[in-house]
DNA sequence: CTTGACGTTTACGTTAACGTAAACTATGTA
DNA sequence: TACATAGTTTACGTTAACGTAAACGTCAAG
């Protein structure tokens, strides 16, 4: 077992995972972390990169640093009632229905920006060469013609 | 052929597609959609609900609206040289591939979420009934420790 | 010993995406 | 005719997620 002793400063978390010295304090500000202090300065340890991790995922796929806030207490079990149990479950459950949805939005939009960029590749100009015209059918594009 | 007339009032096309009419029309202000006029009012047209179903989906994906806006313009071929449709072809890509890690990144989020929902499901109180232990493990969970 | 490099807190500034209210017009209904 | 309803423009307000600057402490190097 390897008691990992590692410790960065906070300029050197925050390079490390691509952010200023600010969003982590301000994360902190939020209560998303809670490095260790030596005096006045923070300390951080594995666990907190790892948790920094998950933040920054989470913004990755959209949510509020209020929800990824309530998203980690989840782990913080409620040392209460089942009753609360069950709802961190649901909640948890209701969260991954949402994740669902948006990534049958990503893909949807992927499929259509695919298909667009098939339609580029078979594009050429027309034989007036004022437009561009689809190689095979030669039916030209129709964009979305503002008023 | 069916030659669609519908129409649709600024309230209308808002109401169906679950925004407010000040969201149209900000929509507009950023150059998204541009309905028809009927004197000062504003008539939407189904490409124009087509149009706002695509800016819509692109929010819930995590775009801008200026993000949205170049991405609507990619359809608007440039009506120049041949560069500036691999300028297209390329941003278009660029895009897919964004969205491909965001997906990565769902699925990533979703599985932990669904692992902590498994978790959840196989946990009861320990024998001193202090906290909660995992039922076959008994290993009590370890949460992270704010300081 | 003073000059940096790094840390701290406090606090005001900024941007995006609308919300909200004011002030006005046109139209249909009691 | 009066009032409600739906539309318009203009413009200021709001929230989130930081940016940025001020004013200060601290320690090693020159």
């Amino acid at each position: 077992m390897i008691k990992t002793t590692e410790r960065y400063t906070i300029k050197e978390l925050a390079e490390q995972c691509g952010v200023t010295a600010r969003t982590l304090r301000h994360y902190e500000d939020q209560g998303l972390i809670s490095p260790e202090r030596d005096g006045q300065h923070r300390i951080y340890h594995p666990q907190d990169k790892t948790r920094l991790s998950w933040i920054l995922r989470g913004k990755r796929v959209g949510f509020s640093l209020s929800e990824i806030g309530e998203m980690l207490d989840l782990y913080n079990l409620p040392d209460g009632r089942t009753q609360q149990r069950v709802t961190t479950l649901d909640r948890c459950k209701a969260r991954v229905k949402d994740l669902q949805d948006q990534r049958d939005d990503i893909n949807a939009t992927i499929d259509e920006l695919e298909g667009f960029c098939d339609l580029l590749g078979g594009l050429e100009r027309s034989a007036d060469g004022t437009h561009w015209v689809h190689r095979d059918t030669q039916k030209r594009l129709k964009p979305y013609s503002p008023r």
